[in-house]
DNA sequence: GCCTCATATTGAACGGTGTTCAATATTGCA
DNA sequence: TGCAATATTGAACACCGTTCAATATGAGGC
């Protein structure tokens, strides 16, 4: 049998990155265990660090599914948009990405909760994925802004993204303002619609 | 000597409020050791653990002193503000935000990475102080939506809060969206400009 | 001042974590 | 089939926050 040894480590790779989604997603970036995944997948400890460098690579695996999930999401909302005025582009786009943290919070949590050690360990796909949702949003906005110039319109994509996502992460954290979904839809609404004169 | 005994404890507990502090701003939070505090302190590890109940006690008061100087940096940047327009009086709220922010980052984080175990473990003084900052917010926007009610201009307080401070979080991470510190006083700018309609 | 006992302080030990690497088992090939 | 090369293992390591039996110190009555 040829390529036995490296299927049966893509294999592992695999069954590592859904369990460790599925404790993720259950219980929390925090409580993920490496001697809990072993069990799991009925491998042992070292075994981890022959398919991933340590438990944080595995975690960017993790993060890099939700991402393309995420990406999905709001793309979806906004297939066939035509006819709705940029603003409402905008809104339907920030409802959607509170929908997906709102049902994956955890999962959602860990995107921005892992540790970067260094600048450069940032992942190419970690970057692209965040400038396809920036793409999402820039383009909304020149109809809104016209007459911004480019370095403003770029200011002005990321000050909204990093907006909402306040708005999402505040309000999904109990402890400092947390309040309904459907209170949080209306402050992301309250914000945008203002954007455009009321 | 009267109260020789608790007044050493009090001591040791300012002496390691102090001590946390200086690390927690110099290394940042996730570099706080308890084993590094006794030494610091010229005590043992169980020290600690007498006028604390945890690390995260000790922590919580370290958060306790750094919500007051922003409370206090954030208000000292609307003092005479007589003169300048309720969206002026918002944009310095939270580029005084920004500001402390950047200059105490570290502490500033750990305000938010600190996790609290349960719901009723929020300290009383630091929802009192977050509804401080949800005050100097009100009364500008008050000026500039009239005609909202009371509920939406608490949604609306909160959200703007949490637009800012998604701005600030985000545009001080490298990782994310870094920009130097002009360039996010300048989305700042953006954001809260577009709500009196441009 | 001194003895006594209640109280405060200590730091080695405990249970837990991520990670490693010498020892073992397995594979793929002549 | 035999054997070198490689893959896998899990006990051991370093380090963490936290505890608690043992020790040292305190304060009050004589």
């Amino acid at each position: 049998m040829a390529q036995t040894t490296s299927t049966r480590r893509e294999a592992l790779r695999q069954t590592l990155l859904d369990i460790a989604e599925a404790r993720i997603a259950h219980n929390g970036l925090a409580a993920l265990r490496a001697r809990d995944l072993a069990q799991e997948a009925g491998c042992s400890v070292g075994a981890i660090y022959n398919v991933y460098d340590d438990l944080n690579g595995l975690v960017m695996a993790v993060n890099g599914r939700t991402f393309q999930a995420l990406g999905q999401a709001v793309g979806n909302s906004i297939k066939d948009d035509d006819g709705h005025s940029p603003t409402d582009t905008l809104i339907r786009m920030s409802h959607a990405y509170l929908g997906f943290a709102a049902e994956n919070t955890n999962l959602w949590r860990a995107l921005f909760d892992l540790e970067m050690s260094a600048d450069s360990d940032v992942p190419d796909w970690y970057m692209e994925a965040l400038n396809q949702l920036f793409a999402y949003i820039a383009a909304p906005l020149v109809q809104i802004f016209p007459d911004l110039d480019k370095t403003d319109l770029d200011l002005m994509t990321r000050a909204l993204f990093s907006s909402v996502h306040g708005i999402v992460t505040l309000g999904l954290e109990k402890r400092i303002s947390g309040v309904p979904l459907p209170q949080i839809e209306r402050m992301i609404a309250l914000v945008l619609s203002s954007l455009s004169g009321k």
